[in-house]
DNA sequence: CAGTTAATTAACTGATTGGTTTATTACAGA
DNA sequence: TCTGTAATAAACCAATCAGTTAATTAACTG
Protein backbone atom coordinates (compact mmCIF):
# COMPACT_ATOMS: atom_id res chain seq x y z
CA UNK A 1 0.00 0.00 0.00
CA UNK A 2 1.60 3.40 -1.26
CA UNK A 3 4.97 3.99 0.18
CA UNK A 4 6.51 6.89 0.54
CA UNK A 5 5.19 9.20 -1.71
CA UNK A 6 5.76 12.84 -1.22
CA UNK A 7 2.57 14.56 0.55
CA UNK A 8 1.26 16.39 -2.46
CA UNK A 9 1.58 12.97 -4.96
CA UNK A 10 -0.40 11.35 -2.34
CA UNK A 11 -3.05 14.06 -1.84
CA UNK A 12 -3.69 14.42 -6.00
CA UNK A 13 -3.37 10.15 -5.54
CA UNK A 14 -6.48 10.28 -3.23
CA UNK A 15 -8.39 12.56 -4.93
CA UNK A 16 -7.99 11.08 -8.16
CA UNK A 17 -11.45 8.88 -7.80
CA UNK A 18 -14.94 9.87 -7.54
CA UNK A 19 -15.69 7.44 -4.58
CA UNK A 20 -13.25 9.42 -2.27
CA UNK A 21 -14.19 12.68 -3.76
CA UNK A 22 -17.45 12.02 -2.88
CA UNK A 23 -16.51 11.20 0.73
CA UNK A 24 -14.89 14.19 1.27
CA UNK A 25 -17.77 16.00 -0.19
CA UNK A 26 -19.99 14.12 2.47
CA UNK A 27 -17.50 15.18 5.23
CA UNK A 28 -18.08 18.58 4.45
CA UNK A 29 -20.95 18.49 5.48
CA UNK A 30 -19.78 16.92 9.22
CA UNK A 31 -18.51 13.72 10.33
CA UNK A 32 -19.36 10.51 9.78
CA UNK A 33 -18.95 6.46 10.75
CA UNK A 34 -17.50 4.63 7.95
CA UNK A 35 -21.17 2.86 7.37
CA UNK A 36 -22.48 5.98 7.20
CA UNK A 37 -19.80 6.92 4.58
CA UNK A 38 -20.82 3.91 2.98
CA UNK A 39 -24.24 3.85 2.51
CA UNK A 40 -24.57 5.59 -0.62
CA UNK A 41 -22.20 3.62 -2.34
CA UNK A 42 -22.97 0.52 -4.32
CA UNK A 43 -19.58 -1.33 -2.61
CA UNK A 44 -18.45 -3.52 -0.24
CA UNK A 45 -17.98 -2.48 3.61
CA UNK A 46 -13.99 -3.32 3.47
CA UNK A 47 -13.96 -1.32 -0.01
CA UNK A 48 -15.13 2.12 1.77
CA UNK A 49 -12.40 1.40 4.49
CA UNK A 50 -9.50 0.92 2.14
CA UNK A 51 -10.61 4.15 0.45
CA UNK A 52 -10.76 5.57 3.75
CA UNK A 53 -7.51 4.49 4.90
CA UNK A 54 -6.15 5.92 1.35
CA UNK A 55 -7.59 9.09 2.43
CA UNK A 56 -6.00 9.02 6.15
CA UNK A 57 -2.62 7.90 4.75
CA UNK A 58 -2.70 11.06 2.25
CA UNK A 59 -3.71 13.34 5.54
CA UNK A 60 -6.97 14.09 4.13
CA UNK A 61 -8.99 12.53 7.07
CA UNK A 62 -8.69 11.80 10.85
CA UNK A 63 -10.45 8.69 12.60
CA UNK A 64 -11.54 9.30 16.17
CA UNK A 65 -12.66 6.57 18.06
CA UNK A 66 -16.14 6.82 19.66
CA UNK A 67 -17.03 3.20 21.26
CA UNK A 68 -16.80 0.77 18.05
CA UNK A 69 -17.71 3.36 16.13
CA UNK A 70 -14.58 5.47 14.42
CA UNK A 71 -15.88 8.91 13.19
CA UNK A 72 -14.17 10.23 10.39
CA UNK A 73 -13.21 13.85 10.14
CA UNK A 74 -12.18 15.84 7.02
CA UNK A 75 -8.76 17.49 7.67
CA UNK A 76 -8.33 20.46 4.86
CA UNK A 77 -4.18 20.48 5.25
CA UNK A 78 -3.57 18.68 1.76
CA UNK A 79 -6.41 20.48 -0.08
CA UNK A 80 -4.51 23.77 1.04
CA UNK A 81 -1.67 22.54 -0.42
CA UNK A 82 -3.14 21.71 -3.98
CA UNK A 83 -4.96 25.14 -3.69
CA UNK A 84 -1.79 26.43 -3.23
CA UNK A 85 0.09 24.66 -6.10
CA UNK A 86 -2.52 25.30 -8.99
CA UNK A 87 -2.86 28.81 -7.81
CA UNK A 88 0.41 29.45 -9.36
CA UNK A 89 -1.09 28.50 -12.84
CA UNK A 90 -4.39 30.25 -12.33
CA UNK A 91 -2.17 32.89 -15.10
CA UNK A 92 -3.36 30.50 -17.73
CA UNK A 93 -6.86 30.89 -17.23
CA UNK A 94 -6.79 34.12 -16.31
CA UNK A 95 -5.15 37.07 -17.94
CA UNK A 96 -2.43 38.73 -14.82
CA UNK A 97 1.24 37.10 -14.92
CA UNK A 98 1.72 37.80 -11.33
CA UNK A 99 4.09 35.28 -9.02
CA UNK A 100 4.71 32.73 -11.66
CA UNK A 101 7.73 33.47 -12.29
CA UNK A 102 9.21 33.45 -8.76
CA UNK A 103 7.40 30.10 -8.17
CA UNK A 104 9.78 28.71 -11.32
CA UNK A 105 12.61 30.21 -9.74
CA UNK A 106 11.57 28.43 -6.45
CA UNK A 107 11.49 25.37 -8.42
CA UNK A 108 14.65 25.76 -10.12
CA UNK A 109 16.03 25.81 -6.76
CA UNK A 110 14.88 22.87 -5.52
CA UNK A 111 16.51 20.98 -9.07
CA UNK A 112 19.52 22.34 -8.10
CA UNK A 113 19.58 20.66 -4.42
CA UNK A 114 18.54 17.61 -6.16
CA UNK A 115 15.03 17.19 -5.08
CA UNK B 1 -4.10 2.57 -20.96
CA UNK B 2 -6.84 4.51 -18.82
CA UNK B 3 -10.20 3.86 -20.13
CA UNK B 4 -12.79 6.62 -19.96
CA UNK B 5 -12.47 8.16 -16.63
CA UNK B 6 -14.34 11.41 -15.67
CA UNK B 7 -12.10 14.60 -16.29
CA UNK B 8 -11.77 15.79 -13.28
CA UNK B 9 -10.27 12.01 -11.96
CA UNK B 10 -8.23 12.05 -14.99
CA UNK B 11 -6.34 15.53 -13.78
CA UNK B 12 -6.21 14.67 -10.46
CA UNK B 13 -4.32 11.31 -11.51
CA UNK B 14 -2.41 12.63 -14.14
CA UNK B 15 -1.01 15.24 -11.16
CA UNK B 16 -0.37 12.83 -8.84
CA UNK B 17 3.27 12.16 -10.20
CA UNK B 18 6.14 14.17 -9.45
CA UNK B 19 7.25 13.39 -12.94
CA UNK B 20 4.60 14.92 -14.85
CA UNK B 21 4.12 17.87 -12.45
CA UNK B 22 7.62 18.88 -13.41
CA UNK B 23 6.64 18.65 -16.66
CA UNK B 24 3.51 20.88 -16.37
CA UNK B 25 5.72 23.46 -14.66
CA UNK B 26 8.28 23.54 -17.75
CA UNK B 27 6.02 24.20 -20.09
CA UNK B 28 4.44 26.85 -17.93
CA UNK B 29 7.99 28.76 -18.44
CA UNK B 30 6.83 27.57 -22.57
CA UNK B 31 6.01 25.22 -25.25
CA UNK B 32 8.78 22.71 -25.36
CA UNK B 33 10.25 19.28 -27.40
CA UNK B 34 9.98 15.70 -25.88
CA UNK B 35 13.70 15.71 -25.98
CA UNK B 36 13.93 18.88 -24.29
CA UNK B 37 11.12 17.85 -21.51
CA UNK B 38 13.02 14.86 -20.86
CA UNK B 39 16.18 16.09 -20.60
CA UNK B 40 16.07 17.19 -16.53
CA UNK B 41 15.00 13.14 -16.11
CA UNK B 42 17.33 10.17 -15.34
CA UNK B 43 14.78 8.14 -17.13
CA UNK B 44 14.19 7.25 -21.13
CA UNK B 45 12.64 8.76 -23.48
CA UNK B 46 9.77 6.15 -24.05
CA UNK B 47 8.91 6.47 -19.99
CA UNK B 48 8.81 10.48 -20.72
CA UNK B 49 6.41 9.82 -23.66
CA UNK B 50 4.12 7.94 -21.77
CA UNK B 51 3.58 10.55 -19.06
CA UNK B 52 3.16 13.17 -22.06
CA UNK B 53 0.20 10.78 -23.07
CA UNK B 54 -1.50 10.88 -19.31
CA UNK B 55 -1.13 14.68 -19.57
CA UNK B 56 -2.14 15.08 -22.65
CA UNK B 57 -5.28 12.47 -22.08
CA UNK B 58 -6.19 14.24 -19.54
CA UNK B 59 -6.29 17.29 -21.07
CA UNK B 60 -3.45 19.40 -19.57
CA UNK B 61 -1.63 19.31 -22.49
CA UNK B 62 -1.44 19.68 -26.02
CA UNK B 63 0.82 18.65 -28.85
CA UNK B 64 1.45 20.40 -32.08
CA UNK B 65 3.79 19.24 -35.25
CA UNK B 66 6.64 21.02 -36.35
CA UNK B 67 9.07 18.50 -38.65
CA UNK B 68 9.90 16.11 -36.30
CA UNK B 69 9.50 17.62 -33.53
CA UNK B 70 5.94 17.64 -31.60
CA UNK B 71 6.40 21.09 -29.28
CA UNK B 72 3.83 20.61 -26.16
CA UNK B 73 1.82 23.18 -24.91
CA UNK B 74 -0.03 23.47 -21.42
CA UNK B 75 -3.67 23.79 -21.53
CA UNK B 76 -4.71 24.61 -18.45
CA UNK B 77 -8.80 23.86 -18.40
CA UNK B 78 -8.12 20.94 -16.17
CA UNK B 79 -6.01 22.75 -13.92
CA UNK B 80 -9.14 25.20 -13.61
CA UNK B 81 -11.64 22.10 -12.73
CA UNK B 82 -9.24 21.20 -9.69
CA UNK B 83 -8.90 24.72 -9.12
CA UNK B 84 -12.88 25.47 -8.91
CA UNK B 85 -12.99 21.95 -7.11
CA UNK B 86 -10.85 22.72 -4.13
CA UNK B 87 -11.82 26.19 -3.53
CA UNK B 88 -15.25 24.53 -2.25
CA UNK B 89 -13.38 23.38 0.58
CA UNK B 90 -11.50 26.65 1.28
CA UNK B 91 -13.40 27.62 4.15
CA UNK B 92 -11.89 24.44 6.05
CA UNK B 93 -8.21 25.37 6.27
CA UNK B 94 -9.48 29.44 6.51
CA UNK B 95 -9.91 30.71 9.68
CA UNK B 96 -10.54 29.00 13.58
CA UNK B 97 -13.90 29.46 13.12
CA UNK B 98 -14.17 25.95 11.22
CA UNK B 99 -12.71 24.21 13.82
CA UNK B 100 -14.67 25.47 16.35
CA UNK B 101 -17.89 24.61 14.41
CA UNK B 102 -17.09 21.72 13.53
CA UNK B 103 -15.70 20.72 16.98
CA UNK B 104 -19.44 22.01 18.94
CA UNK B 105 -20.65 19.79 16.06
CA UNK B 106 -19.12 16.99 17.50
CA UNK B 107 -20.09 17.77 20.88
CA UNK B 108 -23.65 18.17 19.98
CA UNK B 109 -24.15 14.89 17.15
CA UNK B 110 -22.47 13.07 20.45
CA UNK B 111 -25.93 13.34 22.30
CA UNK B 112 -28.33 12.56 19.44
CA UNK B 113 -26.91 9.67 17.29
CA UNK B 114 -27.53 6.42 16.87
CA UNK B 115 -30.33 6.39 19.24
C1' DC C 1 19.21 7.28 -51.81
C1' DA C 2 21.42 6.50 -47.19
C1' DG C 3 21.98 8.29 -42.70
C1' DT C 4 20.49 10.96 -38.63
C1' DT C 5 17.32 12.78 -35.38
C1' DA C 6 12.67 13.02 -32.96
C1' DA C 7 9.35 10.55 -31.17
C1' DT C 8 6.13 6.74 -30.70
C1' DT C 9 4.85 1.78 -30.55
C1' DA C 10 5.45 -2.94 -29.02
C1' DA C 11 6.40 -6.26 -25.81
C1' DC C 12 7.57 -7.25 -21.45
C1' DT C 13 8.05 -6.78 -16.17
C1' DG C 14 7.15 -5.87 -11.32
C1' DA C 15 4.42 -3.02 -8.26
C1' DT C 16 0.13 -0.91 -7.14
C1' DT C 17 -4.92 -0.35 -7.28
C1' DG C 18 -9.64 -1.34 -6.39
C1' DG C 19 -12.56 -4.53 -5.68
C1' DT C 20 -14.22 -9.13 -3.70
C1' DT C 21 -15.26 -12.72 0.27
C1' DT C 22 -14.12 -14.57 4.63
C1' DA C 23 -12.24 -14.05 9.15
C1' DT C 24 -11.14 -11.30 13.09
C1' DT C 25 -11.05 -7.55 16.48
C1' DA C 26 -13.40 -4.28 19.52
C1' DC C 27 -17.06 -2.74 21.86
C1' DA C 28 -22.16 -2.37 24.00
C1' DG C 29 -25.87 -4.16 26.23
C1' DA C 30 -29.11 -7.69 28.11
C1' DT D 1 -20.90 -14.13 29.32
C1' DC D 2 -23.24 -14.35 25.18
C1' DT D 3 -24.99 -11.87 21.15
C1' DG D 4 -25.14 -8.28 17.82
C1' DT D 5 -22.90 -4.35 15.53
C1' DA D 6 -18.90 -1.49 13.69
C1' DA D 7 -14.95 -1.80 11.52
C1' DT D 8 -10.54 -3.65 9.99
C1' DA D 9 -7.44 -7.41 8.39
C1' DA D 10 -6.22 -11.22 5.34
C1' DA D 11 -6.09 -13.43 1.21
C1' DC D 12 -7.00 -13.25 -3.30
C1' DC D 13 -7.86 -11.45 -8.20
C1' DA D 14 -7.98 -8.72 -12.53
C1' DA D 15 -6.66 -4.43 -14.30
C1' DT D 16 -3.69 -0.59 -14.51
C1' DC D 17 0.82 1.86 -13.89
C1' DA D 18 5.52 3.12 -14.47
C1' DG D 19 9.36 1.79 -16.10
C1' DT D 20 12.58 -0.94 -19.32
C1' DT D 21 14.71 -2.33 -24.15
C1' DA D 22 14.12 -3.01 -28.96
C1' DA D 23 11.72 -1.90 -33.10
C1' DT D 24 9.33 1.36 -35.94
C1' DT D 25 7.54 5.67 -37.99
C1' DA D 26 8.34 10.20 -39.70
C1' DA D 27 10.87 13.92 -41.03
C1' DC D 28 15.08 16.40 -42.34
C1' DT D 29 19.95 16.43 -44.62
C1' DG D 30 23.96 15.44 -47.36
Amino acid sequence: MQVQTDPLSAAFSALADPTRRAIIARLAAGDATVNELAAPFDMSLPAVSKHLKVLERAGLISRGRNAQWRPCKLEAGPLKEISGWVEHYRRFWEGSFDRLDSYLKEIQEKGKRHE
